[in-house]
DNA sequence: CATTGTGAAGCGTTTCACAGCC
DNA sequence: GGCTGTGAAACGCTTCACAATG
């Protein structure tokens, strides 16, 4: 009889780590590399070696002491619990610069994310083909997510309609909203938002460029991927 | 004689959500509102009251107690402290799909970040303007940057040219870069690194939606933005 | 008397340091 | 001997709770 999985629960802090250890566990493994240590993986990785064996160790003890962990079993756990042993298509609102530049994204395609499905609610822009998907109208929203089984929704539209559009997303049955648009999205609970703000970014950039003058600083926020050497 | 600023430290966390506030703000000044509670703050910013009070509590007590805070003079301090007083010019390396979108993207110069230049390696996209900017080599960035002062670099380049992209950044004289290509950038001490990794984003999605099978969850990771109703 | 400003408690994350193991 | 796995300490952030106050 199986052994009931138990579901551990991860920090968030390493589940937004364990997409970039992925990456470049991929990348060792097209080189051939067969193992790694948390040293070397930290090293890539830009964090220290310690954060690396705890953020493993939540997915099991599958390194090896004194050797390292075996790249292509790593890249498989953690694939699987990032739920990717599967794709998620998504559906992008908003056909804008931003909403095209991210349909012909074909990285997004390539990691498991294919576009299901592209919708404006300009009828102007309907019809066009971006990445190969027709662009639809946002009335077709809810076909779309039911026909193409589609959990994921990417907000791309100007900021005035970002609310509008998640909330069209989430009546279709999309779950999880990835938003674009510089706007604080109001969903129901259980609904999981992530955002990405570039403008925020900037600020946040500006602020630590203004406390330059005078001395300087070494690294720069949460989103840490800062590291010595180079240039 | 001029009393000695002394130049508070704000913690990270702090610092990436003043620009939530600063856009929030904004958008009651522009429908008149003249003061603002901490709780009024902190619905339409989608986090609680008292992280709002501690957080502006570091730039001063600028607040009237049993009142609450003047929008205007709000904005005013929030963006002397981000540094936001001037314009920060941007300059973006790697002019596809994605670099294109973000030079055609007005909100960049509507926050303060003009773009002073886009440029490529391909000689076959230069040229061509993309929202009034001519793309330009990149062999043009040094010049670029020293006569427009730009302190901040943007990385739109595909992956494999992205340190590079960096690389020739820092020595331009740029110090903050902010990274699009899904790698970690190696660059000196002292400059200032943050990413947007779209990848990233959508996987973390997947780990939550993954987990939603079985029993609902309520929010979603650091970037946290959910929050009640709607729908 | 509503609302700010803030010590102090609580909590999640990072880092240390070393026992455990190959 | 070298590297993992992990308790425990250190740290930073969030939340509480209430005194201070216009």
């Amino acid at each position: 009889m199986p052994v009931e999985r138990v579901r551990r629960r991860i920090p968030e802090a390493t589940v937004a780590r364990l997409p970039i250890y992925l990456r470049i566990l991929g990348e060792r493994a097209s080189e051939e590399v067969e193992c790694i240590s948390s040293e070397g993986l930290a090293e890539l990785a830009g964090v220290n070696a310690a954060k690396v064996r705890k953020d493993l160790s939540y997915l099991g003890s599958y390194g090896t002491r004194g050797v390292g962990y075996e790249v292509a079993f790593l890249v498989y756990q953690i694939r699987r619990e990032l739920g990717l042993t599967h794709d998620w298509p998504v559906v992008i609102v908003g056909a804008g610069n931003l909403g095209q530049a991210l349909a012909g994204y074909n990285g997004f395609g390539e990691r498991g994310f294919p576009v299901a499905g592209i919708v404006d609610i300009e009828p102007a822009k309907v019809g066009s083909v971006i990445g190969g998907v027709r662009v639809r109208h946002i009335d077709d929203l809810p076909q779309i997510v039911q026909s193409r089984r589609v959990s994921i929704g990417v907000v791309a539209t100007p900021p005035t309609s970002a609310q509008d559009a998640a909330e069209r997303l989430v009546r279709a049955g999309v779950t999880s909203i990835l938003n674009f648009a510089p706007v604080v999205l109001a969903v129901p609970r259980g609904i999981s938002v992530r955002k990405v703000d570039l403008a925020v970014e900037l600020q946040i950039l500006s602020y630590y460029e203004q406390r330059r003058v005078g001395v300087g600083l070494q690294a720069v926020g949460s989103n840490d991927s800062t590291r010595g050497a180079s240039a």
